[in-house]
DNA sequence: AATCGTTCCTGATAGC
DNA sequence: TGCTATCAGGAACGAT
């Protein structure tokens, strides 16, 4: 489950190890890794004859990150923008053997002039598209601020806050409005911050709101610098899981002591999330 | 118009 | 031990 510092990881790697290479091959294991006009697709054939006219030839100029949505621009008019959803994972080789278990659930191959890049995913969820530069645009518009990046003091974070009467956490997790927290960051954060994920966004007073943002900048780059989140499947494409699930302090710490008072930590639901938080610390 | 629940998918795990 | 049911969650989408 990449969320912002998994996906930055990423986009670093990806960055000093692919930008400048040439595209010289495209091979598709599975049709619906592309989505076209909000649809996916059956026809493998149809959907490598679509991506070998976009990229084959071009070359990968850099990589840009918004949220958890990665832009690779061509030296074309396109970009190509890759979704990781939940067990997405985007890995370099200098060569590979498809006899392997993990094989199973390779979806795209992209051969590079010196080496490959693999798409692998178990569940599906995770996706390519294939944008101009006003679809490029529009993706970006339709997100909120990135987290990391474009929310850089508290007074921006209040702008986006005080319109939002929904549960704190609803508005974390909602990319529209800010781009890049997921499940498990959300709570990390809240707990940092010492506020309950039920509050209403827009009733945080000011202090509030300055630990929010204090705890957000810091959790999201003690993940990056941890070398990110895996709690199951996740590596940077160069094959190593991070450490971050090492550090966490509430998420999935069910009914253990709170970490600075003791008390029992609580799961609950939040529109259908699972939420953990200290009733104690957490108000 | 804003908000909510459902859906996609499949491996891991809990419970009997 | 082995089976089945449930859970995990990002975000698009339809429903309210």
């Amino acid at each position: 489950m990449p969320e912002l510092p998994e996906v930055e990881i990423i986009r670093r790697t990806l960055q000093e190890k692919v930008s400048g290479k040439k595209i010289v091959g495209v091979s598709v294991y599975d049709p619906s890794v592309l989505v076209l006009n909000k649809k996916r697709f059956k026809d493998r054939e149809k959907v490598e004859k679509f991506l070998k006219k976009h990229l084959i030839g071009f070359q990968i100029n850099q990589i840009l990150r918004k949220g958890k949505y990665l832009f690779f621009s061509l030296n074309n008019q396109f970009d190509v923008l890759f979704h990781l959803k939940m067990t997405g994972k985007l890995s370099i080789r200098d060569f590979f053997n498809e006899t392997t278990d993990e094989f199973k659930y390779l979806r795209l191959l992209i051969s590079l002039d010196s080496f490959e890049l693999l798409f692998f995913d178990k569940r599906k969820f995770g996706y390519i598209e294939v944008l101009s530069k006003e679809e490029k645009e529009k993706k970006l518009e339709m997100l909120g601020k990135d987290a990391l990046l474009e929310i850089n003091s508290p007074f921006v974070l209040e702008e986006i806050l005080k319109k939002e009467k929904r549960a704190l956490k609803k508005v974390l997790l909602d990319q529209t409005r800010i781009a890049g927290i997921g499940n498990v960051y959300a709570d990390e954060i809240l707990y940092k911050a010492g506020i309950s994920p039920l509050r209403p966004a827009n009733s945080l007073k000011k202090a509030e709101i300055s630990r929010l943002y204090k705890a957000m900048k810091e959790k999201l780059n003690l993940g990056i610098s941890a070398g990110g989140l895996t709690l199951r499947d996740y590596e940077n494409p160069l094959g190593e899981k991070g450490k971050f699930q090492e550090m966490l302090e509430v998420y999935r710490r069910k009914d253990e002591g709170c970490k600075k008072c003791g008390s029992r930590i609580l799961k609950t639901k939040l529109s259908g999330r699972s939420t953990y938080f200290c009733p104690s610390c957490q108000r």
